[in-house]
RNA sequence: GGGUAGUUACCAGAGUGGCCAAAUGGGGCUGACUGUAACUCAGCUGGCUUACGCCUUCGGUGGUUCGAAUCCAUCACUGCCCA
C-alpha cells in the first residue's frame, strides 16, 4: 500500500524546515499544500521554502501561479491527486506539507463535485451584494435552496453568495452537491501535527514577521500593490502594509498588525486541525527522539 | 503654593441618583466553516453557576439617601494653566 505523509500545523511551527529533513528520510519529494505559496512573487510574506532549500529538496506547487491565475481548493485536489498518483509509481511514500486546512482535507477527503462558477455570475451577485446588502440574496435563496438556507450562517455572505451562484448556475439546489461523504482514496494516509506552546508560537511568529521586513517584505509588497484587490493578496502580510502604502496606517502599526493577524491566523488554524482525530501531535522535542531512534537503527 | 480638569473592567472610553456587572470600540479567548479559505462569519470576555440567580466592583475612606459609578466631605494620584 502506498502512502502519504501529511505534515500539519499551525503558521510558524517549524513545518518547511522539519519538513526538509522528513522528505530526505522518506527520499520523498515535498508536495505543498499551501494556497499562497502556490503563487509566483510573493516568496517572502508567505513563508515560501527559500532557493536553498527549494535545491535541496525538490518541491511541488510553489510559485506555480499567477497572482490573476483562478484557483480554488477543489482545483487543488485534483492537481494534487494527479500527481500523487504520478509520484506513487516512484515512490512509496509521499510528504505532504502545508497549513492550508481545507485544501489539506481536499486532497484527505475530498470535496464533493460542484461546477465552477462563472466568473460574470460571481460579480454580478457580488454587485447586487454591495449595492443592496445580503437580502435580495437570501430570499432568493430560501427560494431556491431552502434546506441550505436552514443551515447557513446567514450572516456570513461569502457563504450565502456561494450557495446561491451554485443554485443559480446549476439550476438545482445547492444542497443537494453536499454530499458529507468522505471520498476514498488509494493511499494510506498518515497525518503527523507539529505543535508547540502557544507562548513560544506567538514568538516565532513575531520574529519570523520582523524576519520578514528585514529580507524586503516591503519591496515585494510594492510590487505587487498594483494588484491589491485580487484574491490572492487577500493574505497577511500583503492586506496589513497595503494599507501603509494606501496612507491609512503607519509602518510600524502596520507591521505588528501582521503579527497580530499571524497569531489570529495560527489559531484558527488550531481550532480546524482539533476537529481532526487523524493527526498524531508531536513537539518539536519529541520529533528530534524520533530522529535519533531513526538514524541509530539504520546504523 | 494657587487654579482647573480628571481617576470607570486588560486598554481606550460612555454613563452624572433606581432600567448598571456598567454602552461602544480595541485587544484577548472560544468556535463555525465542502469550490475566492492566510477567506468569511459567530459567541464569550468581574467571580461562582448548565440556567434562574447569587456575590464582589466604577482611585481610598467616611457620609447623605429607601437606593450611589452617579450627590457631599476628605485623602491620594494624574494632566493642564498660573506663580
Amino acid at each position: 500500500m502506498k502512502s502519504l505523509v501529511v505534515l500539519i500545523g499551525p503558521t510558524g511551527v517549524g513545518k518547511t524546515e522539519l519538513s526538509l529533513n522528513l522528505a530526505e528520510r522518506l527520499n520523498s519529494p515535498v508536495i505543498s499544500c499551501d494556497s499562497r505559496q502556490l503563487y509566483k512573487g510573493i516568496p517572502i510574506g508567505t513563508a515560501a521554502p527559500t532557493r536553498e532549500q527549494l535545491q535541496r529538496v525538490k518541491h511541488y506547487f510553489i510559485g506555480t501561479l499567477d497572482l490573476t491565475d483562478y484557483y480554488s481548493a477543489s482545483q487543488f485536489e485534483e492537481d494534487a491527486l494527479a500527481l500523487i498518483s504520478q509520484l506513487h509509481q516512484t515512490h512509496n511514500t509521499l510528504l505532504m506539507t502545508g497549513g492550508s486546512m481545507m485544501y489539506i482535507d481536499a486532497v484527505c477527503k475530498g470535496i464533493d463535485e460542484i461546477p465552477t462558477i462563472d466568473e460574470n455570475l460571481r460579480k454580478d451577485l457580488f454587485e447586487l451584494y454591495e449595492r443592496e446588502g445580503l437580502d435580495p440574496i437570501r430570499n432568493q435563496l430560501k427560494l431556491l435552496d431552502p434546506v441550505f438556507y436552514n443551515q447557513v450562517d446567514l450572516k456570513n455572505y461569502k457563504r450565502v453568495i456561494h450557495a446561491l451562484e451554485v443554485c443559480l448556475m446549476t439550476g438545482k439546489p445547492y444542497s443537494s452537491f453536499r454530499t458529507g461523504i468522505d471520498k476514498e482514496r488509494p493511499f494510506n494516509i498518515i497525518k503527523i501535527g507539529l505543535k508547540r506552546d502557544r507562548e513560544e508560537l506567538y514568538e516565532r511568529i513575531n520574529h519570523r514577521v520582523d524576519g520578514m521586513m528585514e529580507n524586503g517584505l516591503l519591496e515585494e509588497v510594492r510590487r505587487v500593490y498594483p494588484l491589491k484587490n485580487l484574491n490572492s493578496l487577500n493574505t497577511v502580510g500583503y492586506k496589513e502594509l497595503f494599507r501603509y502604502l494606501d496612507g491609512e496606517w503607519d509602518l510600524s502599526y502596520a507591521v505588528e498588525k501582521i503579527k497580530q493577524d499571524s497569531r489570529i491566523y495560527s489559531r484558527k488554524q488550531m481550532t480546524w486541525f482539533k476537529k481532526d482525530e487523524k493527526i498524531v501531535w508531536f513537539s518539536p522535542s519529541e520529533i528530534e527522539l524520533i530522529f535519533k531512534h531513526i538514524s541509530t537503527s539504520q546504523k
